[in-house]
DNA sequence: TGTGAGTTGATTTTT
DNA sequence: TCAACTCACA
């Protein structure tokens, strides 16, 4: 049934209906923070189903997964059922060229290469180029690759800036890289956005097409987009110009990718008769809070002007604190925090401690750990960024693309079973020499006379367990990867190490099975590996924050945006780390405004109280050394803050809730203070134990049950063993067959098999687990 | 060929 | 500080 539209509107602003209401031509929402931009949004696209457009013409794009799911399931409760199509723009991208691979010389089984296999890729390009790195590195190749494809410089076109000492070097290389790629039928993230922006300004009929399917168009974070972003956005708008953008230029923060601030500055010129809409009224902050962020905003000099207002209580004074060290700073953050969780008056959840870079999370990690108080932290390690997880993942892309090297490269020795760099090195010629894939030239390794009988073989031995591995390509996902576990002998390797960094590697793999089944429960029928391969592509670090669960948050003030918490740290406000010597070095304004445009970000994910903070000493790559303050402190009020040296109330025993009166903040004196800080160092160093890997735990899984795992756990009548209790690798008993090994395991409920491999039977068996008459054997 | 110690070199942000 | 990479040795 349809949402009446009064219903709809209802409690909705006027600037916010008139969005909502929007429904033919251009539409540009300058949405400040806080301002409801997610639920105009959604209540647009109900609008839109409701006045009778189809769901299918109807497409969002945003630059995260989690943004999507937000707004998927905020539409879900407005319009449910509906299938509008939402999601990233690379993931967007994916399915595009799934579909006109062959347009941009691909085959439709391509493979997406993360930054490690791209940057391996390129590595071994520069390699066989013979390229001089002395004066540069291969980031810094990449990262220019990177641009050129981000502004829809194709390989061929490429022309070095003047004055650019690296151009010289990818001009040479880029094409070879870009040759390397469509030989392993492979293309790296940008490509996914180049190739398709690509193929639609050289197909006018494919573009037309997609131009009318897609009618109605929604762009998030739209001061995000880069110029490969921009084209496709505005090729597919050439008919039906329906395009709602929506952004902030002053939360634009990824300059450094690629993004085009033009693009929402500019947007009234690009698309005439555009409405714009500004959403300036706050609902999410203080108004003490709000004056902060605007007045260190006004700073900026490339944006739209814009008030920021809220009908909120004035609320309580920003904090500026300065510390004498870093220690003091984690310190007293989680001192303030146990308190005010321990007084009963906040949970966990409702703290956000923000950083420029993650090295900085550690001495906050150290001091909530002695607090005993929870946090998740969002960084770098994610899952499917692990080795194991990658490593098994690579099986798998080989399986789907027998043309990827960068995969075999990554496991052909994976498990060690005696290929070494030398015999790969040769294996790598031949295959050069041919211009054939490595998997082929393995094929033929038999031939290639350099390579001694042994590695021969070896080689040899490899690609039969491929080829075995090829027969169960169109399996259940879960049956594949134990497959890959079982076959390759990775499971054996880890099961039979001592280290105990082994045995959460097999943890790890653990959880990639489930999700492997999960993918299978949602994705019935066969072939699906290389949706799954899609998927665990295009994921992020980001998206691993779970919003539900109590706990502190430690993030980037990249990773913040989106978000908002009750209470707000921002640590480290130092000048070198925010801004950050890199983009303060060259005195290029643009770089400055982005960094301060990343602090106004952070200031605006608070909605009740704030804290900014430095250390005037902070430890950084085991050096110390006296810190100065963020420049961009001096441009908030400070008259109207609250700024205290914490140093008295630090040595107060008790109460933390009211620091010490208002010392004045003197922005000269941290530097000689070394003398009383003495020999802090070694003290701190003992006290920053590493952390322990634990910490990278991060869930897959949401810890619910579906109801085929009730079902699972049922205990049938007549068995003792509850169907759950079989696990991958398991040694098992059978009344005729004797031992053995569950190799895969798939499928759900009364359908969940097990397929064995009894010791001395040359072939595999598969049993429903509900019927057969296996026990696990206890070891 | 594989392992381990030792050294180096780099350290922003990420789809 | 730490991870990635090199090089020497078994």
């Amino acid at each position: 049934m349809d949402t009446p539209l009064y219903d709809l509107h209802r409690s909705l602003t006027p600037a916010q209906l008139a969005a909502v209401t929007h429904v033919q031509g251009p539409l540009l929402i300058l949405a400040g923070p806080g301002s409801g931009k997610t639920r105009v949004v959604t209540h647009r696209i109900a609008h839109l189903l409701n006045v009778g457009i189809p769901a299918r013409q109807i497409l969002a794009l945003t630059f995260t997964n989690k943004a999507a799911a937000e707004m998927q399931s905020r539409l879900a409760t407005l319009a449910p059922g509906q299938p509008v199509w939402m999601g990233t723009f690379h993931r967007f991208c994916a399915r595009l060229l799934r579909m006109n691979a062959a347009l941009v010389g691909l085959a439709e089984n391509y493979s997406i290469y993360d930054m490690e296999d791209s940057r391996k890729m390129l590595i071994s390009v520069l390699e066989e180029e013979g390229v001089d790195l002395s004066h540069t590195s291969p980031d810094a190749v990449h990262h220019a690759i990177s641009w050129a494809k981000n502004h829809l410089i194709t390989a061929d076109k490429y022309v070095p800036a003047r004055g650019l000492q690296i151009g010289r070097i990818v001009e040479r290389v880029y094409p070879k890289y870009q040759q390397a790629l469509l030989r392993a039928n492979a293309v790296d993230f940008d490509d996914l956005l180049l190739h398709v922006a690509t193929m639609l300004r050289e197909n006018p009929e494919v573009r037309a097409d997609l131009d009318k399917r897609y009618q109605y168009i929604m762009v998030d974070e739209y001061q995000d987009t880069n110029l490969a972003q921009y084209a496709i956005v505005r090729a597919l708008s050439i008919d039906y110009p329906n395009l709602a953008v929506t952004g902030d230029p002053d939360q634009s923060i990824y300059g450094w990718r690629g993004a085009n601030l033009d693009n929402i500055l500019d947007f009234e010129k690009d698309f005439p008769n555009v409405k714009v809409v500004r959403l300036e009224q706050n609902y999410r902050s203080t108004k003490a809070i709000l004056r902060v962020a605007d007045q260190l905003i006004e700073h900026n000099v490339r944006r739209k002007q814009k008030g920021l207002y809220t009908d909120n209580p004035e609320g309580e004074k920003v904090r500026l604190f300065a510390y004498p060290t870093q220690r003091d700073e984690a310190e007293h953050i989680a001192s303030q925090i146990a308190q005010e969780i321990h007084s009963g008056r906040r949970r966990a959840r409702d703290f956000a401690i923000f950083y420029r870079t993650n090295a900085l999370s550690r001495q906050i990690e150290h001091s909530l750990r002695e607090h005993v108080i929870p946090y998740q932290i969002v960084n770098g390690l994610e899952f499917y960024q692990r080795k194991e997880i990658k490593d098994v993942l690579a099986y798998l892309h080989l399986l789907n693309n027998p043309r990827s090297d960068v995969a075999l490269l990554r496991i052909i020795n994976t498990p060690t079973r005696g290929i070494g760099k030398s015999s790969l090195q040769k294996l790598q010629e031949h295959a050069r020499r041919k211009q054939i894939p490595l998997l082929d030239a393995a094929r033929e390794a038999g031939l290639i006379k350099e390579l001694n009988k042994k590695s021969a073989l070896a080689i040899a031995k490899f690609v039969a367990m491929y080829d075995r591995l090829g027969e169960s390509v169109l399996a259940p996902l879960e049956e594949i990867v134990g497959k890959v576990l079982t076959e390759t002998g990775y499971r054996e390797v880890l099961q039979n190490s001592e280290a105990e960094e082994d045995q959460e590697r097999l943890a790890n793999l653990e959880e990639l099975l489930t999700a492997a089944r999960e993918f299978d429960i949602r994705n019935p029928g066969q072939g699906n590996l290389e949706q799954f391969l899609e998927e665990s592509s295009l994921v992020a670090d980001t998206d691993a924050w779970e919003a539900e669960t109590d706990k502190v948050t430690l993030m980037t003030l990249h990773a913040a945006k989106g978000l908002e918490f009750p209470c707000v740290f921002i640590i480290a406000c130092e000048q070198g780390l925010l801004p950050h010597e890199r983009s303060i070095k060259d005195y290029d304004r643009d770089k400055l405004e982005e960094e301060r445009r990343l602090m106004f970000v952070g200031i605006t994910r608070a909605m009740e109280r704030l804290q900014l903070s430095y250390a005037q000493y902070r430890t950084f790559r085991g050096l110390s050394a006296p810190t100065v303050p963020s420049m961009f402190l001096m441009e908030l009020p400070r008259h109207e803050m609250d700024q205290s040296s914490n140093l008295a109330a630090l040595n107060a025993t008790s109460d933390w809730e009211e620091p010490e009166g208002d010392v004045d903040f003197d922005f000269g004196a941290n530097v000689d203070d070394s003398s009383q800080l003495p020999a802090h160092d070694d003290e701190y160093s003992q006290l920053d134990e590493p952390r322990p890997k634990k910490q990278r735990e991060k869930t897959l899984t949401s810890g619910l049950l579906t109801a085929a795992d009730l079902l699972a756990r049922q205990e049938s009548p007549g068995r003792k063993v509850p169907i759950n209790a079989f696990k991958h690798g398991m040694t098992v008993s059978h009344p005729e067959h004797g031992l053995g090994t569950i190799t895969a395991l798939a499928g759900e409920g009364p359908k969940r098999t097990a397929t064995v491999q009894f010791f001395g039977d040359s072939q595999e068996r598969k049993f429903r687990l509900l019927f057969a008459n296996l026990t696990p054997v206890e070891e």
